[in-house]
DNA sequence: GGATTTATGGAGCGATGGCACCAAAAATAA
DNA sequence: TTATTTTTGGTGCCATCGCTCCATAAATCC
C-alpha cells in the first residue's frame, strides 16, 4: 500500500469548485460524489466498502475517481471533513450556543439522540465508533479517527470550562472528566443507534445523563 | 461467501476436549488456539484479521484450521462465545452479587473502567462497538453482536428489576431507559478504552455515572 | 499386521480489491 | 486551425483473501 498522503494544498486545489481552466471539464458533480460516498462510508465503514460500491454510488468511473479524488483512503479523508462541516454541524453550533451551560448540554444529548435516529441519513454517528478495531496496516485511519474523537471530547472540555467562567458550574467542577462522561455516553448513543433503539428510547438516555449533571454546593 | 452455519451439535462435537476416539490426534491444544485468535479478533476485528494473522497466531496450517474450526465465521463465533464465558465473565459475576443494587451498578462500572484497561489483554470490549459499520454480506455478523449487546443490556435491566423488588429502587423506576444509560455509557467506555484513555479518567467517569442513580422520592 | 479413521502439510485456485495505463474526447490558448 | 491541457472509458494487472484438495502421517480397532 502506497502512502499517498494527500496535503491540504493538493485537497483545496482538488475541492476548488470555480475551476475555469482549460481541458475537458469534469463530467459530474464532485460535492455530490462526495456526499453519496460519504453516506456509504457512514454506514459501511471503510472496509466495508469496496472501489466498485462507492464508483458506483458515485456514478462515475475508477479513472475519475482517481484523477478526482486520489484514492479512496484520500476520500474516505474527505467525508470525515464533509461529515463534520455539514451532516455532523449540529454538535459544533450548538456547543455556540449563548444559552447556559447546563441547557447547552441538555440540547446537545437531545439533539444528538434526534440526529442519530434521522431516516434519511444512516443511523448514528460516522466517527464515534469507527475503526476501533482494525489492522495495523490502517493505522493511519485509525488514528485520524481518533484524533476526531478527542477533538470533539475536547470541544465539550472547553464550554465546560466557559461555563465555570460564566458562573454556571462550580469552580472546582472535573472539567476533563466531565466533558469524558458525555462524550462517552455519545459514543454509546451512537451504537445504540446503529443497532436500531427507537428515537424515544434515546431520548430517556439523554434525560438520564443529564441527571449527573453536577450539583451546586 | 457459503452460508456455512455452525450448528449447536457440530460445534459441541468440535469442541469437545476429551475426544478418544480413533484417528490421528490433534497436534495443537484447541483452547489455546481459540485464545489467540480470540485475542486478534478482539484486536483487529473481523475484517481486519486476515486468515493468514489467524493461522500464524493460532501456529496450525490452513488444513487443521479448517478442520478444527470449519470457517473464519465459525471461528469467529467461538471466540464471542469465549469472550463472553471467559474474558467478559465479570459481567454477569458482577450481576449477581448479593450486594444492594446501586452497589452493584458502582462495582460494575468501576470494574469495566479497570478490564477495559489491562495491559495483558487488548483494550476495550470485544462485542460493544463491533460491526456497527459493515458491508452488506456481514449481516449475519452484525446482527450476532447487536444480539450480544442487547441481550447485556438485558441483563441490566433483569438486576434493575430486581432491585425494585428488593426495594432498592422507586418503583416506577423506568427500568429499560435506566439500563439503555448504562448499557450506552458501557460502550462508549470501551470505546475511550480502545483510543487509548487512562483508566483513571475511565473510573472518574464511572464515577459521575453514578450521579445519575434515581434518588429516592 | 491390516484396515479404518482422523489430522497434517503443502500446493494452488477462484474471486475480489484497489489501482494503473492509455488512447480518445472535450475544453481553452495561441 | 493547431497545440495544449485535462477528463473519461475501458482494459488489465497484481496482491491478497478465504478456502479446497490430495497425498501422507499417526492414531485406534479387529
Amino acid at each position: 500500500m502506497a502512502p499517498k498522503i494527500i496535503t491540504d494544498t493538493q485537497a483545496a486545489t482538488k475541492t476548488d469548485p470555480t475551476r475555469r481552466g482549460r481541458g475537458r471539464p469534469q463530467s459530474f458533480d464532485r460535492a455530490q460524489a462526495l456526499c453519496a460516498a460519504m453516506r456509504l462510508f457512514w454506514d459501511r465503514g471503510y472496509d466495508g466498502t469496496s472501489f466498485d460500491d462507492l464508483t458506483a454510488a458515485m456514478g462515475i468511473s475508477a479513472s475519475s475517481f482517481y484523477n478526482a479524488f486520489g484514492s479512496k483512503e484520500a476520500l474516505y479523508q474527505e467525508t470525515i471533513d464533509a461529515y463534520v462541516k455539514r451532516a455532523g454541524a449540529w454538535f459544533t453550533t450548538i456547543l455556540q450556543e449563548p444559552t447556559d451551560t447546563r441547557s447547552t448540554f441538555a440540547h446537545l444529548l437531545t439533539t444528538a439522540a434526534t440526529e442519530f435516529t434521522r431516516d434519511d441519513l444512516p443511523t448514528g454517528c460516522m466517527i464515534a465508533a469507527a475503526a476501533t478495531q482494525c489492522a495495523p496496516t490502517q493505522a493511519r485511519l485509525r488514528d485520524l479517527l481518533a484524533t476526531q474523537r478527542t477533538q470533539s471530547e475536547t470541544a465539550l472540555a472547553t464550554r465546560l470550562q466557559q461555563g465555570i467562567q460564566a458562573g454556571d458550574l462550580p469552580p472546582d467542577t472535573d472539567i476533563k472528566a466531565l466533558a469524558a462522561f458525555y462524550s462517552a455516553l455519545l459514543r454509546g448513543m451512537a451504537v445504540q443507534a446503529r443497532d436500531g433503539i427507537p428515537r424515544e428510547r434515546l431520548h430517556e438516555i439523554a434525560r438520564i445523563a443529564m441527571q449527573a449533571w453536577p450539583t451546586s454546593p
